[in-house]
DNA sequence: AAATAGCACTCATTACTTGACAGTGCTAAT
DNA sequence: ATTAGCACTGTCAAGTAATGAGTGCTATTT
């Protein structure tokens, strides 16, 4: 068990290493605290044992564990002293914009330039909803643009060229079936259901030499099985002092560059806040980085996630009332409409 | 004017500073070429006089100018000795994605991987099409989509939800008076069209209250406005040696990801290749990059843009026949439909 | 028993020096 | 016109020394 003194010298060292970014000395915190630095030592060394601190050489200062700042995450993080500036995050849902994935992306970019950090959000995903609509849009006597559309208001189009075999009725006429046939069936189960119904209907002729509408049918739910996400401020971290290697750096941006950001937020507990921690995020580029998620309503079944991505050093603080701030305003936005 | 021997040290000169990063000295050249290298310090003397070559210091071998590369490029390039390697962009456009934007995306990140340079496209600009078809695809009782597709297939949807005041009929009719107005206007013209037409048809108490609609409706139009592009490959920058130093990258990366970008390729000479190098593309973060652009075919009356940024010292031999090969193919597939 | 003062010791960081080396420009010889 | 030879210049890497922040331990004080 930790004494309260120790826990005192804890959080110190948390918040003064986030602040300077500098390992924290017996020194520093004797001025802070009224003990003298001998004792401190003690207190730290004890510390140390118990895995919560870390020295970076042997006759350097103190520096959080991972296990450190979970603790402090967890016990010791008190309001922030200077209260949040959340007058730009309100400006913004007082002056919304009629486009919903817009200000998901507006509210983290927001979010990224008001912590310094990167942030990721990841918006509803298509895949769990149902086909309500799917839809011809005849451009020209060979070209044409098709819908579909879910019930949470998604929407892939895809241009595509008729063969000239084909007619536009023909392909209206596609579609009319498609439509009957697939009206409310969740995405994922739509290749399934069209390749039975296609046998039962027997629209396998129609379909046959309509392979260009089918293909183009398909790429649509195929992209709507992508999920679409956001990700801002990724060169806000090359101004931590922790990236000024340029090796890290590379790793950094390769690493943000590739769509594996993704798996960053992989089995978030989306009934409340998580926070990892350096090797907790199980990515090589990523052990230096912290990141803290947190879950939002997008409706009654399904949930999306916002994530500040930051160095383990983080301004946890500042981050998690923000991004709990953001993600409660976003689950209003969803239930009212 | 430049004798022959002054062409080639010239040439060779470029090449193996394209190849090594490092500044190329009197004694490397006349391995190369049969004269001793006092001669050929003569000749890099006079280079440098010229303005073609530069010192990075008084004692250091030679660097081409920005003026060296304009030249080499313009009079001294050769075919490249290896040939170049097709076939990946080959696979491309034997294999065809259904969705054309998806072409670009596809070609320019191969592009990337195939040259370890950043790539940069600019795709149709939906703000120079017309209107082709509006549409309000029904969700609940309340909400709904807008769509607005152009003659060149483009669309932008905007989910809206109705305040209680307006019931789906209203809005649908609404919808039906803008595309009788609206058909065929230029996205550029549209909102001119809409006020004026606001008025002459009597449909301002009806818009009135709709107001929500006709906001997602402008909306959508200042969206077609911004143009798309597609920026690939990053991070591949940061492999090359003149980007070892930590300000620089940042500098870059922040620069990458803003959306400044486009003012590269602007005023692009859309006849043919463009090709500028260091800081004649007038931006800071630029200064030791070159960025070639070539233009291709998107209908009779629209072009794209195709670009490759790299440092000054790229790989002009290899880049630019890649960038003309896949600005052809994309070319041709536009005009097929 | 808890807290503190004092001291030897450990590393990291910075500044300075040095020698090796790659290259130049110029002059004199071919 | 070309080349050999040489003095000179600047960069880079390695080595050295001084500085300083911080620790652990022990003996002493409260």
């Amino acid at each position: 068990m930790l004494s309260d003194r120790q826990k005192e010298v804890l959080k110190l060292i948390v918040e003064e290493f986030v602040k300077t970014a500098e390992p924290v000395g017996s020194r520093t915190l004797s001025k802070k605290l009224s003990f003298s630095s001998a004792t401190l030592r003690n207190d730290m060394a004890d510390l140390e044992e118990e895995g919560y601190l870390e020295k970076t050489h042997s006759s350097s200062g103190r520096v959080p564990s991972e296990q450190g700042y979970h603790y402090y995450v967890e016990h010791l993080m008190s309001e922030s002293d200077e209260p949040i500036d959340l007058k730009v995050i309100d400006d913004l849902f007082d002056n919304l914009p009629t486009d919903k994935d817009l200000v998901i992306a507006e509210a983290m970019k927001r979010l990224s330039e008001l912590t310094n950090y990167t942030t990721l959000a990841l918006g509803s995903q298509a895949k769990y909803s149902t086909v309500k609509k799917i839809e011809l849009i005849p451009l020209y006597e060979r070209t044409g643009v098709l819908l579909v559309v879910t019930n949470q208001g998604h929407l892939e189009n895809k241009q595509i060229v008729f063969p000239e075999s084909v007619n536009i009725d023909d392909a209206k006429e596609v579609v009319n079936i498609l439509n009957d046939v697939l009206k409310d069936v969740p995405i994922a189960n739509v290749s399934e259901k069209l390749h039975y119904e296609i046998n039962a209907k027997h629209i396998e002729d129609l379909m046959q030499y309509n392979e260009r509408i089918l293909n183009a049918f398909l790429d649509a739910f195929t992209q709507f099985a992508e999920s679409k996400y956001f990700l801002t401020g990724q060169s806000n971290m090359l101004d931590q002092p922790e990236f000024s290697d340029l090796g890290r750096v590379k790793e950094l941006m390769k690493f943000f560059e590739k769509n594996d950001v993704l798996k960053l937020v992989e089995h978030a507990d989306n009934r409340g806040m998580t926070v990892r921690i350096g090797t907790e995020n199980q990515v090589q580029a990523m052990k230096d980085c912290s990141v803290v998620m947190v879950p939002y309503d997008l409706n009654q079944n399904e949930k999306g996630t916002l994530a500040v991505v930051g160095p383990t050093r983080m301004e946890y603080q500042k981050v998690i009332p923000l991004l709990k701030y953001i993600a409660s305003h976003l689950s209003k936005l969803y239930k009212e409409s």
